[in-house]
DNA sequence: CGGGTTATTGAGGGGCGTCAACAACCGTGG
DNA sequence: CCACGGTTGTTGACGCCCCTCAATAACCCG
């Protein structure tokens, strides 16, 4: 699993929260100390309830995050992409509360906790993007809250949709792109049954706001999907 | 609302994440700088959209923190107590993203942001507490995702009651308390009706599992209200 | 005591989960 | 190359859970 270490300073994530306000000295030891790998689509990255003394970065790639529910329903918490920060989710004694699967190839970094501790207490900026980067993940997971809570079967795959591209495509682009997510992975973003999904698509598709074509997806009506999904 | 302030080092939350491992010198500062306030039954703390310079501490009382959905509904993310942080829900510019109500009469104190980051690049431990309590609160976040996503309605009735008793007993007690929440609050809490929660309450009084009367609830059975919660 | 808010309960209907049958797709092996 | 089994996706029928609406009751505060 192992590859040649690609370097920080070159890094696509160069400017992702640890990275970007890190001074070159401690930029340079986060360098030399880090693991590098690389997980062929469905490998697990992270599995519910090990223990792993450090976090991972992703470098590229894209992998979902998930819990156990009931009735042996995942939920997926989230979609992780480049510039992610993965293995932050642990409990009182440091097991991993979450699942990671790749969902395509993806490439992490990993940095051992102590070096990790190390370098937020001697750079301020580095502590302060962290604790930023949790804010953004705790209102994510409010508006996932609301998302769930609130909305109807119809309204809830059309936000799974652009949650979707905006993992996908950097920018909101009109492009087709291959969603590697069953639909009952898209259902389990949203707590909705996979025929749910499958009908509520084909109905976008008749109405000409999306294309799909088994896993090959396309946004087509960026406004009316948006205003489907009260956003 | 000002009252006269009571001591950091005699306070109830003195074991909190801010006060536990805050080291003398640096809570004489704290206990200085600080704020105090109480806010009665109904009153706002925090309004969504303004901005706040600091972080609220809860030492006594109850409030419901909860965020605006959609058409109107809001969803009640959480019930606050004594020693829990308030305010660093914030976007990017340092917006609220959330609204805390006093449920009942509620005392905290506020420190502001430059103290606050003062003590927490000084305090290692603090630093730590603090990054712990964000892992607990994104946890906390993901379990209440489960419950709306997959729980049907008897379900997540059950489990709001848990959460409303977990919030006002100190341990879990078989007492009747008078709760401040009214059964719109508690549909908020879970994205349900407030008529559905009137007759799941019912429901689990004639089972005998709980007892209620107006706002007077008392846990007769947790054993079974647990199990009926998937918990 | 009366007006306003909150709670209870029932009737009705539709959204969505469940089940099942069928189609499409994929990798494997003959 | 096609055959073939397994996984995944599609579509329809059915039924129940839960939202909506409305009427009545209980409660609170002036």
């Amino acid at each position: 699993m192992k590859k040649e270490d690609p370097s920080c300073f070159t890094c696509s994530t160069r400017y992702c929260c640890i990275l970007k306000n890190c001074e070159r000295q401690y930029l340079e030891f986060v360098d030399n100390s880090k693991f590098c790998m690389t997980y062929r689509k469905g490998q697990p990255i992270i599995r519910q309830g090990t223990y792993i003394d450090g976090v991972y970065f992703i470098s590229s790639g894209v992998a979902k995050v998930f819990v156990n529910g009931y009735r042996g329903q995942p939920l997926i918490i989230s979609l992780a992409k480049a510039g992610s920060v993965l293995g932050h989710s642990t409990d009182e004694l440091g097991k991993q509360q979450i699942s990671v699967t790749a969902v395509e190839e993806t490439s992490v970094c990993f940095i051992e906790s102590k070096e990790y501790e190390d370098i937020c207490s001697r750079n301020a900026g580095v502590r302060e993007d962290l604790t930023k980067a949790f804010q953004r993940e705790l209102n994510q997971m409010h508006t996932r809250m609301i998302h769930l809570a609130q909305l109807n079967v119809r309204e809830k795959v059309a936000e799974a949709l652009l949650h979707i591209v905006n993992t996908y495509l950097s920018e909101y682009s009109k492009e087709p792109f291959e969603v590697n997510l069953s639909r009952k992975d898209i259902g389990d973003l949203i707590g909705v049954t996979k025929e749910q999904v499958s009908k509520t698509m084909a109905e976008l598709k008749k109405e000409r706001i999306i294309f799909v074509s088994g896993r090959t997806l396309q946004i087509l009506n960026y406004a009316k999907l948006r205003s489907i999904a009260c956003l």
